[in-house]
DNA sequence: TTGACGTATCTCAAAATAGCAATACGAGGC
DNA sequence: GCCTCGTATTGCTATTTTGAGATACGTCAA
């Protein structure tokens, strides 16, 4: 039973992945929002509206995926008005990288 | 019709994922193989029973499962005798790293 | 308040994924 | 050859995820 006690990285290394590590994991393991990232090159800053046309998704669809890589740690959203503007979150990145090489350097 | 003819990274940056990076982040985005690597650690070198037992996960799912994280470039595996030794592909793992961050670098 | 516009949420069908039981394959030992 | 052990593959079901249409929410203008 002292397999998973240590909450995240009490000691010298993280011994497994944080949850916001993973959701970032999984955010970026499909091609729709690998795309959609794509549009948000050189701190882009863009509306649902226009991912969902440059991206060729639904509104509804573009809305959700933002919304998975928000969760990821990947873009963050404010409003203008009547429209969200999302944008890349650079420090979100950073962290979650670093906690995945932590990762990878136990386990590899 | 010049959406994807790049290969990989002939120019200065690359313009999206390669299939190999994309099937690292999926061998990773997921709670069970993020607990087989973890058996992996300090360069062990296991069975595929030995993981299914470790990870409290069925022989056949263990098989797939590694086979995914081998497909991924995090594990490699060689035969001894009649038993299959997977270890992590240090290799791999840094090169996937290396595409990962220079698709990060470019859409954030 | 009402109306218009942009976004988020709900509901559902299709597709992908995870896991297991049963079974086939492969490598020794006899 | 046959038998055994370890691994890979084959169905199969349950769960999850994707994407779309319909709709509710939020903000601004009039």
């Amino acid at each position: 039973m002292a397999t998973r006690d240590v909450p995240a990285d009490s000691g010298d290394r993280a011994p497994e992945l944080r949850p916001a590590t993973h959701d970032f994991l999984k955010a970026l393991a499909h091609p729709t929002r690998q795309k959609v990232m794509l549009l948000f090159a050189r701190g882009a800053e863009l509306s649902v509206g226009e991912v969902a046309e440059q991206a060729g998704i639904g509104q509804p669809t573009a809305s959700q995926q933002l919304a998975l890589l928000r969760r990821g740690g990947i873009l963050t959203s404010r409003r203008e008005g009547k429209t969200v503007l999302y944008r890349s979150d650079k420090e979100g990145v950073t962290t979650a990288l670093a906690d995945l090489q932590a990762y990878l350097r136990v386990c590899c």
